[in-house]
RNA sequence: GGGCCCGUAGCCUAGCCAGGAUAGGGCGCCGGCCUUCGGAGCCGGAGGUCCCGGGUUCAAAUCCCGGCGGGCCCGCCA
């Protein structure tokens, strides 16, 4: 079972985790993870602050060290050399004897993969969870790129994860679609798309942004012939409309504005469809459905470009018709945290904080509040008895955890929703859904902006997912076809398409997720270093090396060759890939294999350039420097796939 | 007003959680490398008050306190 088998490096770092930890007494994971390369090479391979932790569990460093050394000679790694420095264990490899290890391996046909976390959880990660009233937009983007690096990293690392999205269709947005498509005489979205030729998404994301703007601009008219109205917002509103008019796909325009006016309450209107809606109420119920289910598989065709799929789909409005949410509604009433604010039903969070987070350190670790905020009582229901989306959310979790029997939840949400989630988590505090609560973790990431302003897409003002694709995969064409004009026309495109996804999809988990990002199209398009592109042609490079070189003859890698210092700091460096992938799995941290990957990256380029791998002349080196190619190859697919980026043969 | 997040060369960014040696990269700029495995590359150069001020420490980009600047949140919106 060779699949199963972890490579030597990372079996190392394993056993040196578990000596390190009986010597100690420290936590194994806490150990595990201060394993790390020593800042400068000559001090050794893996480096362990060992004084600290001897003092603290009052050992004698030396002889701590020694018996390390002693475990790692007895469970069989004899080519490494253990040293006390500066309060550092280091750890010397032998990489000649690495190289034969990996040699042998990779000749029975292992590939690399990440080691198994040491307990395996049942994770659910909900993300992307657009309303499906319009396309995907580059703030949607960076929630799908995380979250799906987050499901491919906590999978890798041996998690039973299931992706969820979703769908917000008890809201008011998609009632504005609704009535949008009412007045345009759209009865089926999907077909009137296909006539149009448009993407379906796209279509319902114009009706949607006219519609809305135009309530706006006749409630805001109506307010200045009042003689209370703001006139420069409906000067403004009306450039939007005249913009929007001009993009008019199929002569709707003039039927959803004139519609709108002579609607006396259009606001009323939306709230009404909304309302039936709710209930369960036809035509609405299908009305709506379809709709929002047509604009779904815009958003799935988006999506399975960037290769994002979900295991499933959760309906807002299924939760409501399913009694979900009335459940809860009728727990909290229960509940002694129930009180009335502002005249509303609502839960005393404060309350749930004094008495249930404070006393409790396992909980207070867990919602790390600050000291003095004042987290308000979370509202259950308005005054007309309707749920609010913070009620929903409390069912949503819950439903979470039982539908997929998880261990834990993590959510993909905006940074700007920090407050309402902790309101969520507390409220199910309160509700005696500790572990759930404490289970619960708020993926928070700062919002995508544009250069200078928010993206608002309900005015069409944003910058579509499908676009930045588009283009994308436009300028790799051109890129690809000019270094390949022999190629057929249909690998020239799928190979752009893979340059655009891989583009796509770097830009977004590069940067940490609570840095904010403003979204400049010219540098996520950016194909030189320090972007997807750059490693997939590194990829594609090495693919290029190996195929010119021909099967690699296992056997007559020299281990000596592979000593020298270039070759030896790259077959180490390499190595590490499946630990660093572990750890940003743990960590839930992409953008440290995406850093890891680029620095990896240059080290092969300026390697590769001194050391030449086929005019090696000497049999044994050259079929160490292919077995360093090809070590590096399998590694940097494996950061790519767990990344979502496909890896080309050839670009 | 309160809270949270961010602040590292002209621009973007790593390092901060676990303090330690010349603060790593990239874009842009300047100069080299196409008879040598793929130049989306490589080699070299210029460019830094790590936002400011205190404090802790032998040692601070990193920890603590106080400011400043930007963003977000504090809805019977989602």
């Amino acid at each position: 079972m060779t699949g199963s088998l972890l490579d030597p490096y990372t079996s190392l770092v394993e056993r040196l985790a578990d000596l390190l930890s009986e010597v100690t007494g420290a936590d194994r994971l806490e150990v595990w993870r201060l394993i790390q390369p020593p800042p400068r090479e000559e001090y050794g391979d893996l480096g362990f602050p060992l004084m600290r932790y001897a003092r603290r569990a009052g050992v004698d460093p030396s002889r701590a060290a020694e018996s390390v050394s002693e475990g790692l000679k007895t469970s069989g790694f004899q080519w490494v050399s253990v040293e006390l420095a500066g309060g550092y264990l280091n750890v010397k490899i032998d990489a000649g004897v690495l190289a034969s290890e990996l040699a042998a391996l990779y000749s029975k046909g292992w590939r690399p993969r990440v080691p198994g976390a040491v307990e395996p959880l049942r994770v659910v990660v909900e993300h992307t969870s657009a309303n499906p009233i319009h396309p995907l937009h580059m703030g949607h983007a960076r929630n799908t790129a995380l979250g799906d690096t987050l499901a491919r990293l906590l999978k890798a690392r041996g998690h039973v994860v299931n992706t969820r999205f979703y769908v917000n269709d008890a809201g008011l947005q998609v009632a504005y679609l609704v009535l949008g498509l009412r007045l345009a005489g759209i009865r089926d979205l999907r077909r009137e798309a296909e006539k149009l030729r448009l993407k379906v998404d796209e279509l319902a994301g114009w009706v949607y942004a006219v519609t809305h703007t135009s309530i706006e601009a006749v409630e805001e008219s109506r307010k200045v012939k009042a003689g209370e109205g703001d006139k420069a917002r409906l000067e403004e509103l009306a450039m939007v409309l005249a913009k929007l008019r001009e993009s008019d796909p199929g002569g709707f325009f003039d039927k959803i504005f004139h519609g709108i006016e002579s609607i006396e309450s259009p606001e009323a209107a939306v709230q009404e469809i909304m309302r039936r809606y709710e209930s369960g109420e036809e035509p609405e119920r299908s009305e709506v459905r379809r709709a929002a289910e047509a604009v779904l598989e815009g958003f799935k065709s988006t999506l399975s470009r960037l290769g994002v799929s979900f295991d499933d789909w959760d309906w807002e409005s299924d939760l409501l018709w399913s009694g979900a949410v009335s459940r809860i509604l009728e727990e909290a009433r229960r509940s002694r945290y129930h009180t009335i604010y502002k005249g509303a039903e609502a839960i005393d969070i404060p309350k749930i904080i004094k008495e249930l987070v404070e006393p409790d350190p396992e909980a207070r670790k867990a919602f790390k509040l600050p000291r003095t905020l004042e987290v308000p009582p979370m509202i259950l229901v308005r005054s007309d008895g309707t749920t609010l989306y913070a009620t929903r959310d409390v069912a949503y979790t819950l439903y979470k955890f039982k539908a997929f029997n998880a261990d834990k939840v993590i959510n993909v949400v905006g940074a700007d929703q920090r407050l309402e989630q902790l309101q969520v988590r507390l409220t199910l505090l309160g509700l005696g859904y500790r572990r759930e609560a404490l289970n619960t973790i708020h993926y928070d990431y700062e919002i995508v902006r544009l250069p200078g302003r928010r993206m608002r897409s309900r005015r069409g003002e944003a910058v579509w997912l499908d676009d930045v694709l588009e283009e994308a995969k436009a300028r790799a064409l051109e890129e690809v076809r000019s270094r390949n004009p022999e190629a057929p026309r249909e690998w020239i495109e799928e190979t752009a398409e893979m340059v655009a996804v891989g583009a796509v999809r770097f830009a977004l988990v590069q940067t940490s997720a609570p840095k904010p990002v403003t979204i400049d199209i010219d540098r996520i398009l950016d194909l030189q270093e320090n972007s997807g592109p750059y490693l997939q042609y590194t990829h594609a490079r090495a693919a290029g090396i190996l195929a010119k070189h021909g099967p690699i003859d296992w056997q007559a890698v020299d281990p000596e060759a592979c000593k020298e210092g270039g070759r030896r700091s790259l077959l180490i460096k390499t190595s590490r890939l499946p630990l660093v992938a572990a750890k940003a799995a743990d960590d839930l941290a992409p953008e440290d294999l995406a850093t890891y990957l680029l620095k990896l990256a240059d080290q092969f380029n300026s390697w590769y350039q001194r050391d030449s791998v086929i005019h090696e002349p000497d049999k044994g080196a050259r079929e160490c420097k292919a077995l360093i190619v090809y070590h590096f190859k399998e590694n940097l697919a494996l950061g790519l796939n767990l990344l979502g980026i496909p890896a080309p043969e050839r670009m």
